[in-house]
DNA sequence: TTGTATGCAAAAGGTTTGCAATGAT
DNA sequence: ATCATTGCAAACCTTTTGCATACAA
């Protein structure tokens, strides 16, 4: 319903827009690939859209998915769910602790403040889950990045 | 100085004893490993903590470091600081939004609340980052999860 | 027509697995 | 002595890249 909602208001206008606005080509992988992202709200990954999608564009590949989420993400139309790049990360930190998230170089750092709380704990259990912590993400800029701007790219691989 | 205290306190004792009630053997390279762990407070990647540790360790193979980092965290010694499996996701959604987060089966799903803020918005720009937008992620056992317990361990590879 | 995007195939990177040898208790 | 862990090598999956072709504007 959310999702449907989304896709009515000018899912594609917008995409036309922005692409307009950008001066590049609007194709047809482009608007396939950005309605099949606006119908769903779990954060897919690359395959799953790759599934989505394969019914309804005769020969797509699976690298033009990963190219054109990596533009949706450019054009602000689209963001990663995952903060770090797509790599296995451990932390040995078992106290409860935030996350300072610089959206360009990636850069994820600890931030404990115990003082810190959530203003009325919201009603998860109603959907049957049992909440037993939280993490918050604050997503900005890190010193080193402030003035580079361009947010929501996380570096390439072997840059660990 | 975080990182050295937690080391102090008994970091090792702590492992020799889990081990000890779990009736599995405490090995250099589960010593050493997370010992390196604790060292560090930025969520190392397995390969990180590689470097660290073939020091120390005359012949450590990558994949004990993958194999002993995995069993700290089914230890409750360690966690994954990545929700998601290491996959690349994307969402479509742009709107403040926040996240369930299954530590069973890892499944993460849009959590809505315009009413939910942060009492107090902490005080992040003293380290220089420059803060526009944070997002939070609540830990616990999905509806489906709900019985069967065993937290801290996503799922593996080809299951989406 | 001009320039960018696409598809293919191959390469590169990250993670898991089978098996024999080693090590802990 | 026994059983789990380690190391190696190979397999597997995910992501990136180069290049010729196809497509949008």
């Amino acid at each position: 319903m959310q999702a449907l909602k989304r896709h009515q208001n000018g899912g594609l206008e917008r995409l036309e827009r922005v692409c307009r606005d950008r001066g590049i080509p609007v194709t047809v992988q482009r608007r396939v690939i950005f309605t099949a992202l606006l119908e769903r709200d779990d954060h897919p990954s690359v395959d799953q859209i790759f599934d989505d999608v394969k019914g309804r564009i005769p020969g797509v590949s699976r690298t033009t998915v990963y190219r054109t989420l990596e533009t949706l993400t450019d054009l602000g139309l689209a963001r990663r769910a995952n903060h770090f790049e797509a790599l296995a990360r451990f932390d040995g930190n078992m106290k409860q602790h935030h996350h300072l998230v610089c959206t360009v170089c990636g850069k994820v750092s600890d931030f404990q403040d115990p003082g810190l709380t959530i203003g009325g704990l919201p009603d998860v259990r109603r959907s049957g889950f049992v909440l037993f912590d939280y993490s918050i993400y604050f997503e900005g800029y890190c010193v080193d990045c402030k003035r580079t701007g361009t947010p929501g790219k996380p570096r390439k691989r072997k840059t660990s």
